[in-house]
DNA sequence: TATTGTTATACTCTATAACTATA
DNA sequence: TATAGTTATAGAGTATAACAATA
């Protein structure tokens, strides 16, 4: 434990909110340096992050999901997948197909192309973040995880 | 530890990739939650996360800092600052001022309506992680600070 | 009338490149 | 020539609001 940490820790209750205001910033900050390192590596291949996401999510459905089945996946407006999906059409790596049973739902399937690039993704990914994440053993990635996951299960309840 | 992540360290070492690049997009999911906790927060006091990341870095510095000073410490190339700094002025919150000894440099002071607006934000701040935070106590919290603390250290030699 | 997705629009954040003023 | 900051521009990511097609 860092000198702050302890610091704050042993002070008084109002430090309590000074230590959650550090964490904060903390997350941010890593977050900001993780989403840098995808952009540069997954630059070469033409695909943005958030592409790469929703390549990921999709390639995860069983059957071709819906836009808002996506967008509530990703945790963005309707309208924020549109674009994400207009990005992937263009590049050939999905493609929009319409639902026969309901005529207003837009499926989304991967093409050959989408799959293909999945796995040059992956590598593109674990990279980005084995580079960040290199100061932590083994031991303790499973406890940031451990960690982070409690926070993802709090804010999204709706069993993710 | 949750299932995913023990089946990861137990299974192939192909696996560590896996775990890896899970932490990243759980380091991403929360930080965009974050993000989106600040800025509601901070809208009805008119100033967004990232001005507000900018008036705090300003607050911490011993005596008005260059832009330059404020680019390398907040990460960013240094024409991100010239908006930002835009941003603060045109509220009344920060001002230039020119540099006596090189007239080159610009420095950037507080106004007063600045350093009333960041106890404010320390509020909005302090409310927006205490919330995305709720779910780890106390000794979890001093964890996940020292292990995102081992991540900056890594990637910001310079003392940061 | 409610649902699904889209068009239209806007804003935050950040980057690169070219330029200006100064040293 | 090197440095500090800016103007100009671009693009990723995401949001709200109004609308069309369908149910």
């Amino acid at each position: 434990m860092d000198a702050r940490t302890a610091a704050a820790l042993t002070a008084a209750p109002d430090e309590a909110g000074a230590i959650t205001a550090r964490l904060a910033d903390q997350l941010l900050g890593v977050s900001r340096r993780l989403g840098r390192a995808q952009r540069r590596l997954m630059e070469p291949l033409g695909i943005t992050p958030a592409q790469a996401r929703l390549l990921r999510t999709i390639s995860h459905c069983e059957e071709p999901p819906r836009m808002a089945d996506l967008a509530q996946r990703l945790e963005v407006v309707p309208r924020a997948v549109t674009t994400l999906v207009d990005g992937l059409e263009e590049r050939g790596l999905a493609r929009r197909v319409p639902d026969p049973d309901n005529r207003r739902v837009v499926r989304v399937e991967l093409c050959e192309e989408g799959r293909a690039a999945l796995s040059a993704l992956r590598t593109a990914r674990r990279e980005a973040a084995a580079d960040l994440l290199a100061p932590l053993d083994t031991e303790q990635r499973a406890q940031l995880s451990e960690l982070l996951d409690a926070l993802h299960g709090a804010c999204t309840p709706s069993g993710a």
